[in-house]
DNA sequence: CAAAACCATGGAGTTCTGTCAATGGTTTTG
DNA sequence: CAAAACCATTGACAGAACTCCATGGTTTTG
């Protein structure tokens, strides 16, 4: 598909998805043929991009994610190796998940300070 | 305690605590006698920089916690207020921590993926 | 008391993550 | 077929969140 429909069906918009691409994060093709130089996008695509929103908000950066995606691209190529990188963003995004947790307590204390005695 | 005080028992660098400090997320006092101009940070920027950490990896804004931490701070004076911003805060990390459990599901599928079939 | 460690302020510099604008070509559509 | 919509590339710009530097004063310490 073309950049146009991808930003649509992503929900991204065109230069946020070049500035993926120019970082190494989802790739196209240009069509042999040639009369243009549109580039093409897999379906694939719309499911990375899906994937990379999430993590953005989880606070990954756009090289974390290069070597993570690369991972996991490559997750049946490089079958026995061992993934200390992997592991680590586990670790954090664990850590994460609970800290955000703690917060969201304080968050409802605080609400239910400011609703008050009644 | 003075600010290089609070740097270690905070985590934080002095520079990233004036830059909190210069956007409203604590406060110190310059002491009354006043021969030097040493600020003096009360014990309680310990915990409210662990917080504005925890709120900061969870994708607060330094505008977003300059709000937040007013609501926190004067949440009895203000018993009967609607608090719309708040509801939203709360939904959006409710939000991202569901995002960030499937994210992290699929980075322990890769990883079983990796590992492989033994 | 001198050197080392600490403090304040102001402002410049940096990195990351986009976003926008200019320019010029290609498709689509009424 | 002409206008509108789309596409590519390049490079400038922007906001957020620090980080560093220069300067000059104050405490602490051996």
């Amino acid at each position: 598909m073309r950049i146009g429909e991808l930003s649509r069906r992503s929900g991204l918009s065109r230069d946020t998805i070049r500035f993926y691409e120019r970082n190494g994060l989802i790739s196209s093709v240009l069509p042999d043929g040639g009369s243009n130089n549109y580039r093409d996008y897999p379906e694939i695509a719309v499911e990375r991009l899906a994937m990379i929103s999430e993590a953005r908000d989880a606070g990954f950066t756009i090289k974390e994610l290069r070597r993570l995606l690369q991972h996991i691209e490559g997750a049946a190529d490089a079958p026995f190796e061992a993934d200390p990188f992997l592991d680590e963003k586990i670790e954090e995004l664990t850590r994460l998940i609970e800290r955000s947790k703690r917060l969201l307590a304080i968050l409802r204390q605080t609400k239910a300070a400011i609703r008050g005695p009644h």
